[in-house]
DNA sequence: GAATAACCTAAAGTTCGCTTTAAGTCAAAT
DNA sequence: ATTTGACTTAAAGCGAACTTTAGGTTATTC
């Protein structure tokens, strides 16, 4: 049994345009075409695809994901080199999220001033010294130097 | 005491090109020139780029920022706004964060499977039950349904 | 005073992941 | 039989945040 790439992108929660786009950058290697041209995806395709999600999910690019098609098609022989992208993603991943994480801290920081300031005036927000030693800790870029 | 466009890009570690594409979009407001047309940074203009690079890694957009730049010049009155744009961003940057977390136990579990499939052989790896179970969990995309 | 380094503007190019447009074919429903 | 709707390709466009290029002026240094 085979889907028309609408059925397809109502299945994924993707758009035709999306689907073709894919096919097009050779993400989609395995989906045949009718002699009409019309595509028809199987139930493999389909496996594939949430495979797809699944990778572009984990934060890897269309290219890296292409790549990882190149490897797959190497079979067993890749299996290394397949293991350290995930691991290589994996630790972008955790340099993002402490990122964010400090993202956070500065956030909160503007949202207590802001706080401050709608409280007792935006010009008297430092005098609570608190805010004073939390902006000095955050915002004190170590790589800029005022001269004099 | 100024400083001349090379000399602050140095300092906060961007190229002149960035400074320069951040005055013409209206990210410098202050920054003047002299009359033969070069640029003059004087220690409010980099205390402002200090300012920019925050707002920056707060996860604001450019636009964002021109955004805020105006509501700064509108003063006390925007006060409100800019409050409530901090609080938006810190909800986006949870939900960036928590996004994020997913992703990670979805490459630990890439990670295992290779490991699983490195010690075992790639058609073996889901004879160990946790891992499919785990695959089962992370994977099965809710909105596909494969029909019959 | 001449070479070289740093500055200037304006505009086009880059990357990523699509989206949109244009122009057309094909199959089903009325 | 014709209209509607889903499919096709190919190519251009988009938004974000720069980067690069081109062509030119100014400032510093030998």
């Amino acid at each position: 049994m085979t889907y028309t790439i609408g059925k397809v992108a109502e299945m994924m929660g993707l758009t035709t345009h999306t689907l073709r786009f894919y096919d097009k950058e050779g993400l989609l290697p395995n989906v045949s075409k009718a002699k009409s041209g019309v595509r028809q995806f199987t139930d493999a395709d389909i496996n594939w695809l949430m495979m797809l999600e699944c990778l572009k999910s984990t934060g890897l690019q269309l290219k890296d994901i292409k790549h990882y098609i190149n490897l797959l098609k190497k079979g067993n022989s890749s299996l290394v080199e397949r293991a350290e992208m995930f691991k290589e993603q994996k630790i972008k991943c955790q340099q993002e999220i402490k990122a964010l994480k400090q993202t956070m801290k500065k956030l909160d920081f503007k949202i207590r001033y802001y706080e401050e300031a709608l409280k007792h005036g935006e010009e008297n927000v430092f005098k609570n010294k608190e805010l004073v030693r939390e902006r000095d800790k955050l915002f004190k870029l170590n790589k800029v130097r005022i001269s004099k």
